[in-house]
DNA sequence: CTTCATAGCTAGCGTTACTACATATAGGCA
DNA sequence: TGCCTATATGTAGTAACGCTAGCTATGAAG
């Protein structure tokens, strides 16, 4: 599966991969690889632009470490971060909980 | 809440609107609506190049119709269509589970 | 010395849903 | 008559997002 259209939703990924601890970018890649049983595989190009923008928006932070002569730039929740989290979690349950209404309720003309 | 995270969502959720039997584009608002419990209220601007866009890829046909002297473009859902929704349900399934396993499967540091 | 895995980055693209506006009719109300 | 609302459709332009494709660089394996 591709990640097409996870619009707004992989934000919420990314801060909950990176709730367990501070994670590099391409660590956060396998993390989710994991956490989803391989169905969810994103390219770099989503992940590093998509962990700018939340830093930017103050969601984590990032700072620079080297280990095995690579450098890495390792990324943490801040406390905002932290409650953004909350509040996209509870967003995802709402939104799906619509979807799924939506899928079901077009159809169900049979009220018996 | 609004649908700006719908992407690619939507025209599942305009598809399964439509299987219930051909409605015009305002009735598909007002049955989105309905069958989500209000929260989702769609503007025109994002129902009617939606349907256009279902109908170009040939999974759904529009026909005029006049009643009560107001011009209306009524959608039927065509046998691609109706495998459509059927794989986009499908999808959704898949989807959904997914990223709620994202979102679960962040913490679990302790696998006690 | 080449290839692979690791690790990061950017530019540009296509899709999508949204805002804002435009059009037109029917019906209610003053 | 004039105005407003609900019904009903549509377009132009915008912003955001995730993707493709390409780039740089190191360490280890062959």
């Amino acid at each position: 599966m591709r990640a097409e259209e996870l619009k707004g939703h992989l934000d919420a990924m990314l801060l909950a991969s990176l709730e367990g601890g501070p994670q590099h970018g391409y660590a956060v890649i396998e993390a989710l690889r994991q956490s989803t049983g391989g169905r969810l595989d994103l390219p770099t190009g989503t992940i590093y632009p998509a962990l700018r923008r939340l830093e930017q928006a103050g969601l984590i932070t990032g700072s620079w470490s080297v280990v095995g002569g690579r450098r890495r730039r390792e990324y943490r929740l801040t406390p905002a971060g932290d409650r953004a989290l909350s509040g996209r979690r509870a967003d995802w349950l709402d939104f799906s909980a619509m979807v799924t209404a939506a899928l079901e309720g077009g159809p169900c003309p049979n009220p018996a």
